[in-house]
DNA sequence: CGGCTTATAATTGGATACAATCTTTCTTGC
DNA sequence: GCAAGAAAGATTGTATCCAATTATAAGCCG
């Protein structure tokens, strides 16, 4: 399925790594024809994957004058976590409601013991980075689905369309921060499960908000006076 | 501003309004060729408008085949409507923990003055219908800016990319049920204003949803027992 | 007659050419 | 010297052309 992708979306795949990679400065004027000489295609090509991700988020247009890399501030970053937070509660509240399918039970429990025998030992080593991260996408990813709602998954994803905020990004440089987000993670499941659709609303709603409490005052530090986040800000959180 | 608009947003524009009035048959392929014909375009700027009209939600794009026009049902509509509920609650209670504006409180005043000149008659002309749905956009519109988010907005505005989705929306019929939403307008305005966050929240996360709830009622008959939803359902709500 | 393969037509994807618009620079007049 | 305007350059927007892919129809074999 899918198997075939078109030019233009690899292309909108490479420019989106070239913006998040910060080698499309923040506020640059997108030049179509430069791009396309660097990517080896067209300008027709480039020129669907810049409108594409304009409506991604991560541009915007200008009619005549073209696409400009968007440029976030540490109070935007907020907002959108705010809209992610509140979605993603939607989402357990909804999986709450109708309760898990067998596959998603398991999904959830098998990642949530990954989690636990990770966070176990006394340290964690950058071994253990991609290995949690997919536990994470997993929990989250599966709450989402079991939501049951192609709009609300359609929301929350467009509300990631944001440098930092997917759930991808893990801080792994605190501990305990971590041990009680994946508290979380377990918490919510039981939430769910016993049918709190409350309960499972406002725990993942302070489980997300918080992340991006967190990556706030891990950001805060690396950018200017005027809290806009510079490329070099995420290079470390991105990892690969 | 924006007085330069592009041939591609006018066609945007154009094809928006064929699927809408139902010229564009829900589930059909959307031809290239002869929608340029038709509007009297290349194909380019047609390519273009698909491209973001898929990216609104109202096509979706098989590569190397096309666009087809998105067919929604009315389970759909409804979890369109619980996005959109949640995050005009989000919208609320930031307002209300921000506190309005002097221009912003007036105008919802204004706004809400308006609808109460309209709903104190006996009954509800259809040239009441206009003002009424201005009144009605003024109110939410004001309370979604006082929310100080760029991003809430925008995710409010996709989440309404779909028929029957936007405030534009009004259901006439019922005098009742359209005072007592009114109502809860002059609610929300009070608990902002008096930083009731908790209490914005959910009442305009229930204004809105009991308007998908009367929507859905309103529809059922119109559809089949598939209730997949067909144009010509919406055609007395849009108006004109 | 039905299913499979193959050939043909229709349609989308991408490249190129041209037109319209914007940006920059140079000139001219005060 | 500076401001306004005109011309040149650069960049986007649109149209057209060709290639790649898919859909359709015809032919073939069982």
């Amino acid at each position: 399925m899918a198997a075939n992708r078109t030019r233009s979306q690899t292309v909108t795949d490479d420019i989106r790594e070239l913006i998040v990679q910060g080698e499309l400065q923040p506020g640059e004027h997108a030049n179509e024809q430069p791009i396309a000489e660097r990517l080896g295609v067209s300008r027709t090509p480039v020129r669907t994957a810049l409108s594409t991700l304009a409506s991604e988020g991560f541009l915007v247009y200008h009619p005549n004058r073209g696409y400009f890399v968007r440029r976030f501030d540490l109070s935007e970053l907020m907002d959108a976590y705010d809209v992610r937070a509140t979605l993603e509660g939607l989402a357990a509240r909804r999986a709450a409601e109708r309760g898990l399918s067998e596959e998603d039970e398991a999904a959830i429990r098998a990642a949530l013991a990954d989690g636990d025998r990770i966070l176990t030992k006394d340290t964690f080593e950058p071994d253990d980075l991609l290995p949690y991260r997919a536990m994470n996408m997993a929990v989250h990813g599966t709450v989402i689905k079991a939501a049951h709602s192609a709009r609300l998954e359609q929301a929350i994803r467009s509300a990631q369309n944001m440098p930092l905020l997917s759930d991808r990004i893990i801080l792994w440089q605190d501990l305990p921060i971590l041990r009680r987000s994946h508290d979380d993670h377990h918490r919510v499941l039981d939430a769910i499960l016993h049918r709190k659709e409350w309960r499972a609303e406002s725990l993942m709603r302070e489980h997300v908000y918080y992340a991006g409490l967190n990556l706030q005052r891990h950001l805060r530090q690396y950018c200017g006076h005027d809290d806009v986040i510079q490329p070099e800000a995420w290079r470390d959180v991105l990892a690969s």
